[in-house]
DNA sequence: CTGAAAGCGCTTACAG
DNA sequence: CTGAAAGCGCTTACAG
């Protein structure tokens, strides 16, 4: 900064204020901002944050980055933070002991003016030690009370897909889930919810025996499960995955297994990510690009005002999505495979 | 830091010094750490970077964040960062217009001490404003003299993939590709070649009808593209997608016309992205993941050593992983549709 | 092994 | 509207 300074003949003070906007005559403005783009300067965010306090980033800590509602959810905040010339800092926090490590060093503390957390359910007493950071916090798919968060509400959209699924006839309704022993859950419970609530409201019985969780490896796990739910007594004629991967893979098992769907089975999903269309996947439909871009919104709203929001929590909407995975159940298998 | 010198009794010179390991005295250094413990104390990298001109962070520029390829090659960077105690800095461009912003502004300067770009072709202009950077910048999935870079031989696995066709003794072969008019192509003219190569290998006649390029919304104009193939005078018995996403939309399309794959059309993909396994998709896998770490790693040996491996290539290797939808094209139609 | 002091590149009162 | 000076929180020679 000195050098534009030099080069535009002007004082650093003069620099500074030109390059943030502040109020300088034409011409030195002229002048400065010349000079700034001859030798291509770029400010240092570490100098002017020593300063300011305000670090000019972001954080977002999150599992796995490879994750669709992740990634996508993290693909929004990109796009608020890039309007706003913020910069966006990733902190990939994978297994329990990185989780605890992150949580004890607080890495974050001082080196970003908010914090977002993407899908993983924090406990109490992480939450509380979050809130040690003393900066903006905002959850994001997950809710907790005390934290500001952005979150669908996975009950009614679980119930809603179910519904549907009562509606065009079915009455036997699987539930295929994952089963969470890795402590990074994210809806599953709630999805249970809103489907054991769509049975009870049709006043269709409740069955242990539908309700699969798959553990580990998913390709040959949910063959089993999916197995499983064909050789009862009396089998599904449609099935509630917990999520679109999860309906993908039981679409692969289907197809492999030469059962038609949804002439012989129906099959539900949840998120609308990627490829649902593609595959014809009916499935309850959540904003994950917006999801993240309204968490951005809300954080950056809370360091300016913390204590307006700081609880405050947005529910966005999901929806169902109609394609050809799911149908009345009677439906007579089609003349051609495929 | 200065809180942290007053608990321990000793100097903030001794504190920085027992905090980054140098060598104190064990009674020091339990003092110094059990005081930065108790006010649980994260240093700001703001003021250490301010005086010793690394940031402690690394850059990565990429388009869309949400996308196969490129958040696990981002998430494979991740890895390696983290173990290094690094932070990331995501850098997400999607328009043109961004695009030159971030090349005449170059934010990045100053705020990392490498620069890591994921998979968006550079021109040499752009290439040469990024070396004014004057920080080491490895490309990843795209190679170019003059810059270190990590990246898959795409025509050699097009070629093999294609190769895989023919020797189970497919003749006539379709190309589907996405066009480029965006700017921020990938490898697609690497695969055509690898496709080409194959052909001319087998000696099989080149045939421009046989090659389609998908422009826009994919699911209407994939079934344009799928459509025209089919209505030639000699239909493909084989399809080379230019990549799984293309591939699984060009399943979706054949699976709702009847089209039984692989009994009536193989179809290969490219990556072996998430859902490649689960739809049982022939493909040529690239490690994305490797492939980010090698760069970050690359990244990292350059800051060492600016001139050694400052141009340095890695080629990372593709294989192809046979799955249920290619195979002879002779074969029968199934029983079951499904 | 430890401390006092200078300085990294900015911003911000304070004068003018 | 502009400049000189202090100071943000660290690290790094330089002494001891």
């Amino acid at each position: 900064m000195a050098d534009v300074a030099e080069r535009a003949g002007v004082s650093v003070s003069t620099v500074s204020r030109t390059l943030r906007g502040l109020p300088v005559s034409a011409k030195t403005r002229l002048c400065v901002e010349r000079a700034a783009d001859e030798l291509s300067f770029a400010i240092s965010r570490s100098a002017s944050s020593l300063v300011t306090g305000k670090t000019g980033r972001i954080a977002v800590l999150m599992p796995s980055i490879h994750h669709w509602f992740q990634s996508t959810a993290l693909s929004g905040i990109a796009t608020v933070l890039r309007e706003r010339g913020l910069d966006l800092l990733v902190y990939s926090v994978t297994s329990m002991r990185e989780r605890s490590a992150f949580l004890e060093q607080l890495p974050v503390r001082r080196n970003a003016d908010a914090l977002l957390v993407i899908s993983f359910a924090l406990n109490p007493a992480e939450r509380q030690r979050l809130k040690e950071l003393s900066m903006p916090v905002v959850l994001v798919s997950q809710h907790a009370p005390g934290c500001a968060s952005v979150h669908v509400d996975d009950v009614d959209g679980a119930r809603r897909g179910t519904q549907h699924l009562i509606n065009v006839g079915h009455q036997r309704i699987g539930f295929v889930g994952w089963s969470d022993d890795t402590g990074f859950l994210w809806s599953a419970q709630d999805r249970l919810t809103g489907y054991r609530h769509a049975l009870e409201n049709a006043q269709l019985p409740w069955d242990d025996a539908l309700v699969t969780r798959v553990v580990g490896s998913p390709q040959p796990k949910v063959r089993e499960a999916v197995g499983h739910l064909l050789s009862l007594p009396e089998p599904p004629t449609a099935l509630v995955a917990e999520d679109d991967t999860m309906a993908i893979h039981i679409l692969g098992v289907l197809r492999s297994s030469h059962i038609d769907v949804p002439g012989r089975m129906s099959v539900l999903g949840f998120d609308d990510r990627d490829v649902a269309e593609a595959l014809g996947l009916t499935t309850v439909a959540q904003p994950a690009a917006e999801m993240g871009r309204t968490a951005a919104e809300l954080a950056l709203s809370l360091i300016d005002e913390p204590s307006t929001h700081a609880t405050r929590h947005i529910t966005t909407p999901t929806h169902l999505v109609l394609r050809g995975s799911t149908a009345p159940p009677s439906a007579e298998p089609p003349l051609f495979s495929g």
